[in-house]
DNA sequence: CAATTAGTGGAACGGCTGCTCCACTTACCT
DNA sequence: AGGTAAGTGGAGCAGCCGTTCCACTAATTG
């Protein structure tokens, strides 16, 4: 049954054909889920979901009978994205400059989309077309650090285990700071960076202001929204 | 209605009079709250925590009449401790050293209580109580901060809001490896440090291990538990 | 233009939550 | 001991949630 997820470009094509307006609900629920979850995060109600693509809750269940489908369906693009960024640090000439530039581009996915650094950090063995995407990306960083390290740029104690951590550090920093300082994340960064290159101390980005800092702690206080 | 609520007889015990047996189960609710609380987070169910105190629900709302009542209560003594931490901090007569365990005593306290993860990041203009035992530490903490600086071991460009950034950050990687790798945080820790002491890299805690991570990313697949 | 289904929306169900109400119990004071 | 108010527990309320069911609608096909 769940055998084909489909790829987004083509629209079931390729094994089933879905009535010509069910296709149509079917990425209408997809845009609003990529909206909601971005905005919101993954835990969002379903309700909510079908609400804002305009269609009954049973449409959106008879589509993606589980929570995980969704997810997949809607992050399958942004998965590629991921997983091409991966692939363009390794092409890099420079594999210093490409590490950095991966962990940049990665870190500034989870803060443009909060439903996304979920997904990264969190849902890991969701279905299996974001888990294969995911089985590339991790072979081409494997290679990118070999090469980083080999040119004498990155620490040779770091591990590829770290990926995930500075993930975790940056989706707490990024959940924190989303609505007052959406930028904070890059100081968390500019540090970590440092420490990875075992060089001299370099600028860093601003700090947050003192009234970022005291805006983005108020909103925390109501998390069940 | 009458101002006065106390009898003359015994007016001041502490500020207030319960019947004994009120006092024993309030204690007994603060008991079971800081310890579903640093299991499980700060957003547990209220019916969870009068089931573990072994008391009616009403008993626990009319002592504890908002829930920002509750976590003052049951946090109170670890906020004290959290600002002695300060205290101690800048008592030591190496200031590097002093910020240097003040940064891990506060991040371990984070990884050993979830609740009280939650309200050093998350919860902030919370109960006044706890609100006045963190400007004494905010204060302390910018001494510290300010000798380690003049000492030359702390790189001048560090701001008193990085440490909520990095309490952010640690808050991150603690909610996501408590159960598979609970000392996870100690590496992140590491890489810090050495970029807030701009020197050359020097050994690391260990990294994840390959099952460890396996374990933490499942885990938090299942979210709503 | 029917006829045939795939497709639809929304009501409804069961289970959870924070919180309140109220008929009872029990500690305290004399 | 006995009166009384403080204190109690649990049923119950309103409001969410994910999920299912089913009477209806309309795209497709011949």
């Amino acid at each position: 049954m769940t055998e084909e997820i489909c790829h987004s470009k083509e629209p079931a094509r390729g094994g089933r054909n879905l009535r010509a307006d069910a296709e149509r609900n079917r990425e209408r629920v997809l845009d609003a889920a990529r909206e909601v979850f971005a905005e919101q995060g993954l835990d969002v109600s379903t309700n909510e979901i079908a609400r804002r693509a305009g269609v009954g809750v049973a449409t959106l269940f008879r589509r993606f009978p589980s929570r995980e489908d969704l997810i997949a369906g809607a992050f399958a693009e942004k998965m590629h994205a991921y997983s091409e960024v991966t692939a363009k640090a390794l092409a890099d000439p420079d594999p210093w400059h490409g590490f950095c530039v991966y962990i940049e581009r990665l870190c500034r996915m989870q803060a443009e989309d909060r439903g996304f650094a979920d997904v990264l950090t969190m849902t890991f063995p969701t279905a299996k077309a974001l888990e294969e995407e995911r089985n590339r990306a991790a072979n081409a960083l494997t290679d990118l650090l070999e090469r980083a390290k080999a040119a004498g740029r990155l620490r040779s104690d770091f591990a590829h285990q770290d990926v995930p951590l500075i993930l975790m550090a940056n989706a707490g920093v990024v959940t924190a700071t989303r609505d007052a300082a959406p930028d904070a994340w890059r100081r968390l960064l500019g540090y970590l960076i440092q420490s990875f290159a075992a060089e001299v101390a370099q600028p860093l980005p601003d700090p947050l202001t003192k009234t970022q800092l005291y805006r983005t702690l108020i909103r925390l206080s109501r998390r069940p929204h």
